[in-house]
DNA sequence: GCAAAAATTAACCAAACGGTTAAACCTTAT
DNA sequence: ATAAGGTTTAACCGTTTGGTTAATTTTTGC
């Protein structure tokens, strides 16, 4: 048996950390139907048993991976959404990290997406973590701001929905995109680069009163 | 051999038929490696072999499907898009019917992306239709409209693609958002209902001039 | 230094998968 | 009625896949 502690980290060019990164790119690729065992070993340079030894199986491999990636996004969110601070910078910040996220980890929402819809009781029973992003006190400073006559009046759930829709969906749907657009790969970077000043200006614009 | 006419479709009750819904019905929610063909012939009720009889492979079954699905999405958006029609008018429209095919079929955007994240060169070559949505006059009007002063300034691909996504995304992460949102899913139904009316409103008073 | 433990490998196994085949069944035109 | 051709099935095949085993190599504790 491998002797794995649970709350030390094995170092970076140990096997298990080489398996669990070559399982990270894999599935993060492929989701969990179409990443083979092989190809994780070959990615990683060890045989294939030792993917076995260390995980005992696909499916636990698979759920340590996702864990880990479910929680890198997880955690960008919830910080600066609980944080106190005034709404407008609130959601600059929320716009800036999201999009920072997401644009460094382009992967995760599609893997989080697909594998929901094919698993979706693995996936809340297994991989989402227990603490989640509350985004009451977001909703509560909406209505405040509402209420003050600061902002126009919206509700605070579709606002928050549509923020997160136009940081995110560019991101997944990238190749569909490109080519609605007619963008090439280059043009496309550039594009996607711009969205932080945009997306924050169109919802700040939106949020005008009168 | 069957004969099989490619300009007639196939009487709702055929065995041609009933496979195609099958595999419509497998391929949208698992994706190509995940549906497996005996569950495709379980679903339509026949044996694996008429699988193989009447669409030759996996590959080809899974070509017409895709293509099916591609087009009954992009048709939908290249109708409003080109027509002639003031842009309120046609922003309004969009987002109404883009919400409406979306909501009709809410596996299709996830379907589309997640093949083409596994599969470009095979979704681009045989799967992607020819007649693509030119975007080109919907940026023509919205250039105009700036120049009139009758919208504020911005760029209209980006403005597309907000559009886009706060209509897609959030059905694409519905379960994600259901969670987020600490709604049931009886409450989410009358919360996606509402995104018609909300993404419209939102808009439409982020380009209001001022 | 050496034995015990851990790490690693090659070879193997059973199940699942896409696909094939040959025979049986059904429809229909004469 | 019957032969021909289209339709459907059970059984089978080779390959791939996740997983195991037994043996070998490397590391570690004394």
């Amino acid at each position: 048996m491998a002797k794995r502690s649970t709350t030390t980290e094995p170092a970076i060019d140990s096997t298990e950390q080489k398996i669990f990164d070559a399982a990270h790119e894999v599935f993060s690729q492929k989701g969990m139907d179409g990443a083979k065992m092989q190809e994780i070993a070959d990615r990683a340079g060890i045989n294939k048993a030792l993917l076995h030894y260390y995980y005992r199986s696909k499916e636990k491999l698979y759920e340590m991976v996702a864990r880990a990636i479910l929680n890198k996004a997880v955690s960008a969110v919830r910080e600066v959404l609980e944080k106190e601070m005034p709404l407008e910078e609130k959601i600059r910040r929320f716009i800036e990290t999201y999009i920072g996220v997401i644009s460094r980890n382009t992967f995760i929402p599609l893997f989080i997406i697909s594998e929901i819809n094919k698993h979706p009781e693995r996936f809340f029973a297994t991989i989402l973590p227990q603490d989640l992003p509350k985004p009451h006190l977001f909703f509560q400073q909406v209505e405040a701001e509402i209420a003050a006559g600061r902002i126009r009046p919206i509700k605070p759930q579709h606002l928050l929905v549509h923020i997160i829709s136009m940081c995110v969906f560019p991101f997944v749907g990238k190749p569909m995109m490109a080519v609605l657009l007619g963008m090439r790969p280059a043009k496309m970077q550039t594009f996607l680069k711009e969205r932080t000043a945009e997306v924050t200006q169109f919802v700040l614009a939106a949020l005008r009163p009168q």
